[in-house]
RNA sequence: GUGAGCGUGGCGAAGUGGUUAACGCACCGGAUUGUGGUUCCGGCAUUCGUGGGUUCGAUUCCCAUCGCUCACCCCA
């Protein structure tokens, strides 16, 4: 038996890449230009991080977690979500005494022990920002149009955004209580998943699918979190709403919002698209630093899922220009050109030219075959005649016209005709 | 973790308890001497995910295993 990938990965392969880099490419820009620096952080942690910073109770660390025990006895996790290690990186690197305000992104892999689905790997990729130095409600806004506006801008359609606020340490606890108080009387009737929920975070009960469910709820009139909000956990709401509006962000108030990470405080968000699951999501978290051993110091991120994002940019046929082509192929008729052939492929792409040749001795037409196929502007023709003469034959596969060109003069002519070509694109 | 479906050549896809497993695409070679995209001819699975069982005989039946897909859980 042949060796395959471990379940839940998968390889990026030539012809799908390019859609991937594509999207990085805008990731990188929109990030850039709202002045946010990459940050690498490592891709295992001490799993202790991970526990105390995404939560002791969320699904994420008590099942899904690629935990290993090293050389050294120490037990590492490979990480499950971005947030932590940033964060980590941020109170270690003591980032709060060199700016006030600390805007970084990143983009790689996580890895979360699932079971695979459309949109769901074991390895998977996330792009997303942390800022860290700051409550501002203009500040919710910005994160959140620009985790809408990276997915709109690469083309995506039917974009939505929907927004809601957890509360903080103040309202939050006050609304689980009145929840509870509603709810536990009729524990039985709800469903088993929401009967554990109550245990762990009633919060989500509200995004539970059992129609069942969903009417005791509104039967008992639960209040949302939305309609429980202290003082100034509402009012930094009407704010972030008031910014969204100015920037044009479409986003649509969602009570029963609620994100999987105990960290999040406040302003919480998901871009979705109809019917389908969530490409983004992001929320504030003004504990999380402090519970991670360092200041007091408000924050904000979102995370967006690349594979998510690939597989709605294919369903919708986001175009990418994909160029496989090449510019000129260089073909050897005969055993005695090789050299000559080499030399000239070196000039070439010294030069900049996209250039390919063959190197299995294919017959000429075959070989001719090849570059059609590679969509070369150009074969350069180079045989014992060539040779012989100091010229190259340089054939236009679009006209199929073809002459003989002194061969210390063909770079300089291929220069002078892809030049050409290409201002009349 | 729970439930369901599937697994034939590089890809797509027929098929049957019984000597040589269709077809399409792709790929390779050829159609006289060194020349492409069309056409024509030829080549391309001792094998039907893997292991075992039933059987005179299995790719087709059964079991196990691995893998894939979908739903739930949960999430990006």
């Amino acid at each position: 038996m042949q060796i395959q990938k471990p379940r839940g990965t998968y390889d990026l392969l030539p012809g799908e890449i390019e859609l991937w880099q594509a999207f990085e490419k805008n990731v990188r820009r929109h990030f850039h230009v709202a002045h946010y620096t990459e940050i690498r952080t490592p891709i295992f942690e001490h799993t202790e991080l991970f526990v105390r910073g995404v939560g002791e109770t969320t699904d994420i660390v008590e099942k899904e977690m690629y935990n290993f025990v090293d050389r050294g006895n120490r037990s590492l996790t490979l990480r499950p979500e971005g947030t932590a290690g940033v964060v980590r990186a941020y109170v270690e690197n003591k980032r709060y005494g060199k700016v006030d305000l600390d805007k970084l992104y990143y983009l790689g892999p996580m890895f979360r022990y699932e079971r695979p689905q459309g949109g769901r790997t074991r390895q998977f990729y996330q792009y997303g920002c942390e800022v860290l130095g700051s409550n501002a409600p203009e500040l919710d806004a910005e994160v959140v149009q620009l985790s809408y506006r990276i997915l709109a801008d690469f083309g995506l359609q039917h974009l939505q955004v929907e927004l809601n606020s957890v509360g903080c340490s103040v309202c939050r606890p006050l609304h689980r209580d009145e929840m509870l108080a509603l709810v536990l009387p009729r524990q039985e009737e709800f469903c088993s998943d929401c009967q554990r929920r109550m245990e762990k975070n009633p919060l989500r009960m509200f995004d539970c699918k059992h129609e069942n469910c969903q009417r005791l709820l509104t039967e008992l009139q639960v209040p949302s979190i939305a309609e429980r909000l202290c003082a100034e956990c509402a009012e930094h709401f009407a704010t972030v709403q008031e910014h969204l509006t100015a920037m044009s962000v479409p986003y649509q108030l969602n009570g029963k919002l609620v994100r999987g990470l105990d960290y999040y405080t406040r302003t919480a968000w998901e871009v979705t698209t109809e019917g389908s699951s969530t490409l983004a999501g992001g929320g504030r978290y003004n504990g999380l630093i402090k519970e991670l051993g360092g200041p007091d110091i408000p924050g904000i991120g979102f995370a967006g899922g690349m594979e998510r994002v690939i597989q709605l940019a294919v369903e919708q046929q986001v175009y990418v220009p994909v160029s496989d082509s090449i510019d000129v192929y260089v073909a050897v008729a005969d055993a005695s050109a090789s050299l000559p052939a080499t030399e000239l492929v070196a000039a070439l792409r010294a030069e900049g030219i996209a250039t390919e040749r063959d190197f299995n001795g294919k017959s000429l037409k075959s070989q001719l075959k090849t570059a059609d196929r590679l969509h070369a502007q150009w074969v350069l023709l180079l045989g014992e005649q060539e040779v012989a003469k100091g010229v190259v034959g340089m054939k236009s596969l679009a006209s199929g016209e073809q002459m003989d060109v002194p061969a210390d003069k063909v770079v300089a002519t291929i220069i002078n005709s892809l030049k050409k070509e290409r201002a009349s694109q």
